[in-house]
DNA sequence: GCAAAAGTGTTTGGTCTACACCCATGA
DNA sequence: TCATGGGTGTAGACCAAACACTTTTGC
């Protein structure tokens, strides 16, 4: 059945319709990003950003859900998710009652940039959202992740999923800065990193710098609640 | 459409079939306890304890069906609530796929003894829960809801929704100690509170014990981030 | 030799914890 | 007068924040 037709049979049983949609924040070029599909109005010619996303179908889990839209929109298999609240969608047609579950994820710019085709999804400046065009209350849900990205770094060791596996601190700490969009005191986060043992030394060094640092991985690889800062 | 007759329309759009479970939280005699159902399964003549909650329909929204399925139920039109997540119930009939979006709430047991007709639904201690039999996975909503609940009570003014408007610092403090399920200590308590300025002398006092008590209630009527304990 | 980023300690103020006794009332 | 729960303060440990200079390298 198309989707059109299914939407159309959906309305006739007066139910909502059930769909996902998925924010996936990156950091690109020391700014955060997000990962976004374009798509106009039926019954304009405008483009709109457009969050990931499509009506779910019966046999499949809400987490394969998730994967099957990642796969199918940027080719990859595994990014960290988390599900983040699900909506119910005022639309400006009447008779359409959309329940979207939303999830957020994260992903690191160098895996999404191997992966992905960029004719068919974009990476836009999270600090632009303002300024763009996006679709119904899409930017709504983006707010809401974002709320959830800033509270997961403060308590959790969630921005391993962002950085490559190796890092330096300066890496990490701009990471911080760039998403929470403060500045924080050099010698207070370096000595709060190592006071928490989630890193370890690589003995490499990152020699693209002037002087060069020390590169660091995770120990663990689960996500781990710590308080960071 | 009948509710069964609507379920099969779904079956053969292959779509999940799209619910709304509710897990509603009351202290009762110095005791953290649920409000539910009771159910026959189908093929079976054994009665389980089943979350409040039905199939959703078009028109209305996420908020609205909490606050229907609450009246339905308990005859009571408010209580605090919040959403929990969004499950993927996995059924022992494989046609079957539910999607459910579940809550959580609170409320004081005065104000639910009040309106309820306790034939309908029941109101059963939460530290027995391993004990009794309960509707499929609804465990594990109940399991999940009250690990946000503690939460809440950690780092949010939460718990007024659970007090009546006027009551005793020791009052509350049985409140966190019942659902926290540790003592605290009572001088670090009232030095604790007092100093977050959540809380106004009522300047009457609860003569029902030996000495009288003061009795405070909330400044704020919203939820409020603060660390608690 | 100088520009650029890496790396490193100490002091201070605030917050959390542990802990024990007197007070007001009803029976 | 005694049993019951209400109410109060202090000392020590720990944690968070503020703050500036030296080191290593590339150019």
């Amino acid at each position: 059945m198309s989707q059109e037709n299914l939407t159309k049979n959906i309305f006739s049983l007066s139910i909502p319709v059930l769909a996902m949609d998925i924010v996936i924040f990156t950091v690109y070029k020391w700014t955060l990003c997000l990962i976004m599909n374009q798509r106009t109005e039926d019954w304009s010619e405008k483009w709109k950003y457009i969050l990931p996303g499509w009506v779910l179908r019966s046999w499949v889990s809400l987490e394969q859900n998730f994967d099957n839209i990642l796969y199918n929109r940027t080719g990859i298999k595994w990014v960290y998710k988390e599900q983040l609240y699900t909506f119910w969608e005022v639309d400006r047609d009447p008779r359409w009652h959309v329940i979207s579950v939303t999830y957020y994820a994260l992903i690191s710019s160098e895996l999404f940039l191997k992966n992905v085709d960029l004719t068919k999804i974009h990476i836009l400046d999270y600090s632009k959202i303002d300024e763009i065009q996006i679709w119904y209350d899409h930017k709504k849900i983006i707010t809401y992740a974002k709320q959830r990205l800033d509270w997961k770094l403060e308590y959790t060791n969630i921005v391993k999923n962002i950085l490559s596996t190796e890092f330096t601190l300066s890496q990490m700490q701009w990471v911080y800065e760039t998403i929470l969009w403060r500045k924080l005191d050099k010698r207070n986060f370096r000595k709060k990193i190592s006071s928490l043992n989630i890193l370890k030394e690589t003995w490499k060094l990152d020699k693209s710098t002037n002087r060069p640092a020390m590169l660091y991985s995770f120990t663990d690889k689960e996500l781990k609640i710590v308080g960071i800062l």
